[in-house]
DNA sequence: CGTATTTCTTAACTTAAGTGAACGAGGTAT
DNA sequence: ATACCTCGTTCACTTAAGTTAAGAAATACG
């Protein structure tokens, strides 16, 4: 499991054992039942998240009805912008499956970063790449209809499609649970 | 014009007049007229772009039609995807009005880096805070209705609705024109 | 094991966005 | 001044998503 993050983190910086053995000494891992309620609206929280296994989902509660923006799962890392702008959580966060995760705060994060400097670059790196690939989520989101939105799902994340409920999946496309009962009839329609 | 950037700059760190003349020596401005295209389909760019004064735009051209995407005015900061990502552009940036801009490259950015370390820690923040801005206006887009958009750029960016042709907001809203004409009818017809 | 609850699908109807076409206002070029 | 073009609006019609409701299927739980 540790070796999972240690993969991830190699993607940016190479690390000496001397380095991962302080970043173990963190105790940052945690072990998450399905359906655990990480992070309520209105809660301040100064914790991100990274995913080894399993699946967290962000959503929102608007008019009494759940919306589902964002699922994290394998090598996933997250940094909700409440934690960022240090303002309550307008979100819920919370697990689709049993899974593990790290959890570190900011504490943990600027003991890190003053050890090794080299974090820093990471976290760098990191945010500007997260920046650049939600860019093209969100413009890929814009441009298309919830069809093709579904489409493009099916290509990407087809796991997702699988381990996820339905109505969940639905508002994370932006559209009804039964809109999307109905879109996958039509496409079953169409390839026959 | 050099203060609006160094009032940005003072959001993140203070600088040094030293610094400030290093800076001043890269000769970063440029003046725009409106129409110019400053990144087209398929060229590959180390550029970011600061906007002084006016408003630089995004968008796609799919099935021969042009989607836009974004829009950035005064004070916005823009590194585009293709830029972190080392590879061709698959969308047009344009200048809506006459524009004065700051434009760096990755060689400015990492002379000024080595120079000052002061820098790379503006850019961590700066990302980071920018991925948490992006996260919500993501979840603000997917969590509304087109007329629930449109509303709300106008509590957020009333300057926008002025300065940019309807087509190309419509298309921002991700609706065609048509639609947003009907929908500002609609809302006119809901107020009286 | 059986009951309760949640989840998914289907259907009929309503509402809003997409489409294609036409029109007028305003600007530009010749 | 005229012809041309872009832009925004309007309209009639089509298509797809929202809404409400009902029922089937899967899951959770005592």
């Amino acid at each position: 499991m540790k070796n999972i993050l240690f993969d991830f983190i190699a993607k940016y910086v190479s690390l000496t054992d001397d380095e991962k053995n302080a970043i173990l000494s963190l105790d940052l891992f945690r072990s998450v039942k399905k359906g655990t309620t990480l992070l309520e609206e209105g809660q301040k929280s100064e914790d991100s998240y990274f995913v080894l296994k399993g699946c967290i989902r962000i959503y929102y509660i608007i008019d009494g009805e759940e919306k589902t923006t964002a699922f994290y799962t394998e090598m996933d890392a997250f940094t909700p912008p409440c934690v960022i702008n240090k303002v309550p959580s307008e979100y819920f966060i919370s697990c689709v499956e049993d899974s593990i995760l790290t959890v570190s705060n900011s504490d943990m994060e600027v003991e890190i970063n003053s050890k090794f400097p080299k974090f820093d670059i990471m976290c760098r790196i990191l945010s500007q790449e997260l920046l650049a690939k939600q860019q093209i989520d969100f413009d890929e989101f814009k441009t298309s209809s919830p069809e093709q939105r579904y489409l493009n799902l099916l290509q990407k994340r087809p796991d997702l499609i699988q381990r996820v409920p339905q109505h969940q999946l639905a508002s994370y496309l932006g559209i009804k649970p039964q809109s999307l009962s109905r879109l996958r009839a039509r496409i079953l329609e169409k390839k026959s």
